[in-house]
DNA sequence: CGAACCCTTGACAGAAATCAACTAAGGTGG
DNA sequence: CCACCTTAGTTGATTTCTGTCAAGGGTTCG
């Protein structure tokens, strides 16, 4: 891998304090690669190999269950990925495929435990993450059986123009069909409920939306911290924690033939 | 507290491993309290000054939201819980109240961060765990998302079955309006769906619940790893991992008075 | 005994999935 | 360069599911 990366991977938040011998032999092994889009990274139900850690890009994280399909997160970078299950060494519970042209880099996930024992800041940082990976997981639940779909897309849009500095729009980072799944209902449903929104000061056009009035939106979405999260600490940089929801993802992923269930 | 509660606490799987005097030093300042049934343990969006452990009884940890309740967990005996509030130092996304007449441990949380630095085994055993439970949400987001309710019952039903050695019945551990919260129905619509599991070979009578055909059940359920957790390892043995199914929790919960939302 | 609560049942309304058809945009290949 | 094809998104009609409201039975506890 080359110095460039090393630094960038060195500078996130479960890297910044670990040991720099421990960074080495960890990254040592560790290898660089970029993907098309719709490429499939991680099978549910496969063993956990390596730590992913998305540089470019990004990557969605999914479940499948007899047939049926549900996006779970969207992993923008700079994060790393299904570190839960490389720690377990138990097997995925999700997969994951790229949104766009990716670039991920790929830790072996073998000797992690050896490590945690040698390198006391490498493991807090790891709890920490964890504990973040955890808490985002509780809102994401907490939004599907507290909320209607109607006031989960409410809260999303709000989420969203809150993320970026509370300007007057933003265009969706992701695909509605993606966006639907996430907020766990069909296109279909998502297509009517953006309708529904309009009445809200909501305005749809294409992938870009428009927000003529933030707090009549606010009055359906009734944000609220222990669902949407705290407010951004700073001017709209990120945390660096892994950004579970559908963040900043590129919307222009490249068309690839897709699998029909 | 006593020796023989000290001693319990230190074979859990987070605590086992640690250094002596980091335990002693961690659970000199705890204390061990028992609360009658419906004691509010933790409120949502407080601080998380303590790490709770369960030692008899059982707690359900659940969510709140404009008036709304849903119930995310119940946490039986012996496991901890809130652990990821604390190392954050974060407020709670998860309100908790006592079930039955129920035992809890509360370390003070002010400084596990050091304890982690010093005691490489015991941010081991803390990873562990906090994967563990994230899997764990996962694992219920899943079933939320790709399940029907009706799929839910079943698979609860049949996870509760197998977990108890594959017998022929067993008798609810929590209440139905708590397990309908749980699988994120209404208690009307869970009432429902027993009934009409009865046509898979479902027996209710009470809280007693009798199979006469599995196989049918399952045809319903569709059992999975990935969405209902590994075979059980042993005889019924508790893993020690925190136990976030309804699991064993006393069915015995004396009743007390509720405030109406 | 009465109050409070859990559970059930019925009737109804609302929400969301499904099925199907249609539009629009982008990429492909002749 | 254009015709074609694939796919995302929308819209409509319909069905299925689930929540809501209301009422009644049974149990526990004071």
């Amino acid at each position: 891998m080359r110095n460039t990366e090393l630094a960038e991977i060195r500078d996130l938040p479960l890297f910044r304090t670990m040991d720099e011998d421990n960074f080495l032999s960890l990254t040592q092994a560790a290898y660089d690669q970029t993907f098309p889009a719709q490429v499939q990274l991680i099978e549910e139900g496969g063993t956990a190999d390596f730590l992913h850690v998305v540089m470019e890009g990004s990557v969605e994280l999914f479940a499948t269950w007899q047939g049926h399909e549900t996006t779970m997160a969207v992993v923008n970078p700079i994060s790393t990925f299904i570190l839960a299950a490389c720690i377990q060494d138990a097997p995925y519970l999700m997969s994951a495929r790229t949104l766009g042209r990716t670039r991920v880099v790929m830790v072996p996930s073998v000797d992690l435990r050896t490590i945690f024992l040698n390198d006391p800041n490498f493991a807090l940082a790891t709890i920490t993450e964890l504990a973040a990976c955890y808490r985002s997981v509780v809102r994401h639940t907490k939004n599907l059986k507290l909320r209607t779909a109607r006031e989960r897309l409410a809260a999303y849009i709000l989420r969203q123009v809150r993320s970026r500095g509370n300007g007057a729009g933003f265009t969706l980072p992701v695909e509605k069909r993606l966006l639907a799944s996430y907020l766990g209902v069909t296109p279909e449903s998502l297509s009517r409920l953006m309708k529904s929104l309009q009445d809200c000061g909501v305005h749809i056009e294409g992938q870009r939306i428009t927000l003529t009035d933030p707090a009549l939106l606010a009055e359906v979405a009734k944000p609220d911290a222990l669902l949407d999260g705290p407010d951004p600490a700073g001017p709209s940089i990120g945390l660096g924690l892994p950004d579970c929801d559908l963040g900043t993802a590129q919307p222009d992923a490249r068309r690839a033939v897709r699998e029909t269930p």
